[in-house]
DNA sequence: TGATTAAATTCAATTGTCAAAATAAAAAAA
DNA sequence: TTTTTTTATTTTGACAATTGAATTTAATCA
């Protein structure tokens, strides 16, 4: 608790300290030239060499050599049907990453339907699959079965053997130590503290990726969406939770313990509503499934002694609203309300070039 | 507004498009191995050869030829008393900077006391000053001769001729675009947009550097405080306004307008107390100056006409709270609270390592 | 005193990159 | 048709940054 410039200065004369930021290490490994050349070729899908060179600064000449190693090595290969633009000159050859080297599959734990995909080295989706579930609170191993199940089905209708995929990534809600691959809560486990990456590892036998589910949908939106061409951007999920992911220079920003961010438990309101987490005037008390379903059955006096009945309660409680009733209605334009202010929030902070929304409750648009 | 992982997938796959973040370029720039020795040498005040070779990662064949070169233009020297530790073998040689190399002024505006300090090369304070001024709102160029007075009185104290000084960096409150130079907004200057970073440079004929006065402390702890040795810290200022820096992985982050973080107006409260800003709820409009005067005259009955009073009816405010008074007392007690409703918010999103409070109102630490 | 240890230096070899020239493939002009 | 122009790619020699290994230096230990 300094209060100005030179204090903060005098404070650290005492010593023959030296002075600047003391972590430099890391900054050393900038990418290698090579691995610059792939990213470019898997970024844009196709690029001739002449492109690559301009794009990154170098001489044509190395994109040359580069690249005909990494032809050699069988990771990319020049592209048959070039649909080669009018102009003067040699046309240029255009690249491609192979797509067949590897393959990758990532899994979407839910609480209703667990979601894969298998994709390609080029990025490209080879297959996709899904499998309904029964949605309750379930023990880890009950849920490696699911998985176990779903995964057959990916690579059934594949067509291939899963010995062709090299990795597994999985994004699953709750607290995610992404460092170590534990699921320290999740809504969807019984268990905490879970080493789940491992677990999967070695049922599959394959390396496993364990991510909290908001940070991997901001993975996705930088490989695949929207951020793909921006440097800083936000993305916020409305789901069971409030959830949230950041990308900055680039990077999918994690706190220190490496956990996301926690939009959900933003104050929006100095004693507010009662948070799942204990606290009080939390984002996602306003805004969460059962936030939502909370006050539905006090404005529809619906019973809340059912446990099964909440996506339902929702159902009924957007019904009404839709058609005019006035107390659904407050309760979805008081939730917008919260979560403009989130957003607002997230925007004088940060200032994002852009933020994605995104959830299952996205529907619910009354904004 | 997507939905969810496998529809990001979907969406990609109509062209050929690739996949994977677009922005590589700049990241080929990583510091040159001569930067990083020097900077090695600057943050450890002293180290030597065969220390700078382990930390850095690079034979000690690299470091002597550079050191070597870096010696010879003067940057650095051998440390002559050299307190050598006991252990077996050649003892090392530390080197270190060669401080009469550069200095570098560094300023802060404030309302009612503008304070200077000439550091060397390597980063010690060689002299410092400050010059109290009449706390009104004036033009630029009032401000400009009241720096150059400054900086006259810190030569003078340093015993140095001004010619010895190789640039001047300048924090200011406000909103400060850094790219360019411009003061868009500040509550110390009559005029805006003025590009006051060119207007010192001319003055002093000297690279000048302008800075959000947030941003520059939090500089500050990077280089000098707390920061040193963190990747990612938030320094929150509690002032005029509420002001706060970010740094992310050893970087002050810029959000994309390059106007640093708004956390005065990150909103506290839907619908919550009127802020200069024109909106409502937002922090500054609890904790603030003027915010804290506002409500002072209500709860104290002071009256608001006279402009000059605001310190003055702080103390006072102070005082009665110290001696306890109820109405003084609350108005600290909130103000704290909702100081704390913003750090949690902080901790909430960014999770860092650290949080420094600073400002000239930290003194009314009730919390 | 000589053995041991660690720091610093030297130097040949390697590597990554570039500049410039050479070659290739197409369109435009003659 | 042939020639010229234009752009892409490849080849080549040169250069600078690093490394690895051997060597030198300066201290302690026995």
């Amino acid at each position: 608790m300094e209060s100005g410039l030179e204090e903060v200065l005098l404070e650290s004369q005492h010593a023959q300290e030296g002075c600047g930021p003391i972590n430099l290490v890391g900054l050393r490994d900038s990418k290698s030239l090579r691995q610059q050349v792939f990213e470019q070729v898997r970024a844009n899908g196709q690029v001739s060499r002449a492109m690559i060179a301009r794009t990154l600064n170098v001489s044509p000449g190395s994109v040359t050599s580069i690249t005909a190693e990494l032809i050699a090595e069988g990771y990319l290969r020049e592209v048959e049907g070039a649909a080669r633009e009018a102009g003067r000159g040699r046309p240029p050859v255009a690249l491609q990453v192979v797509p067949e080297v590897k393959r990758v599959i990532g899994i979407k734990i839910s609480d209703e339907r667990h979601t894969a995909v298998l994709t390609d080295f080029a990025g490209q989706v080879v297959a996709s699959a899904a499998l309904n579930i029964p949605t309750t609170k379930k023990p880890v191993a009950t849920i490696l079965d699911e998985l176990e199940e779903l995964v057959n089905r990916l690579m059934t209708t594949a067509g291939l053997p899963f010995s062709a995929v090299s990795g597994i990534s999985v994004g699953i809600s709750g607290v995610v130590d992404h460092s170590c691959g534990v699921v320290t809560w999740s809504p969807l486990i019984v268990e905490t503290e879970v080493a789940m990456e491992q677990a999967i590892a070695d049922r599959f036998n394959c390396p496993a990726h364990l991510e909290n589910d908001a940070n991997m949908l901001t993975l996705a939106e930088l490989w695949f969406g929207a951020g793909r061409s921006r440097k800083d951007f936000a993305v916020v999920t409305v789901e069971h939770g409030v959830g949230m992911g950041m990308v900055i220079n680039n990077q999918l920003y994690r706190g220190t313990r490496g956990m996301g961010m926690e939009l959900g438990h933003i104050k929006v309101q100095l004693d507010g509503a009662l948070c799942r987490c204990g606290q009080r005037g939390c984002l996602e008390a306003y805004l969460a499934d059962y936030a939502l379903a909370r006050e539905a059955s006090t404005a529809l006096g619906i019973s809340r002694n059912n446990p099964q009945s909440l996506p339902v309660m929702l159902e009924t409680l957007y019904e009404k609203a839709k058609s005019g009733n006035r107390g659904a209605r407050t309760i979805f334009q008081r939730a917008g309300r919260y979560l403009a202010v989130g957003l607002s929030n997230i925007i004088n902070l940060f200032d994002p070039e852009l933020i994605i929304l995104s959830g299952e409750r996205m529907r619910f648009d009354y904004l």
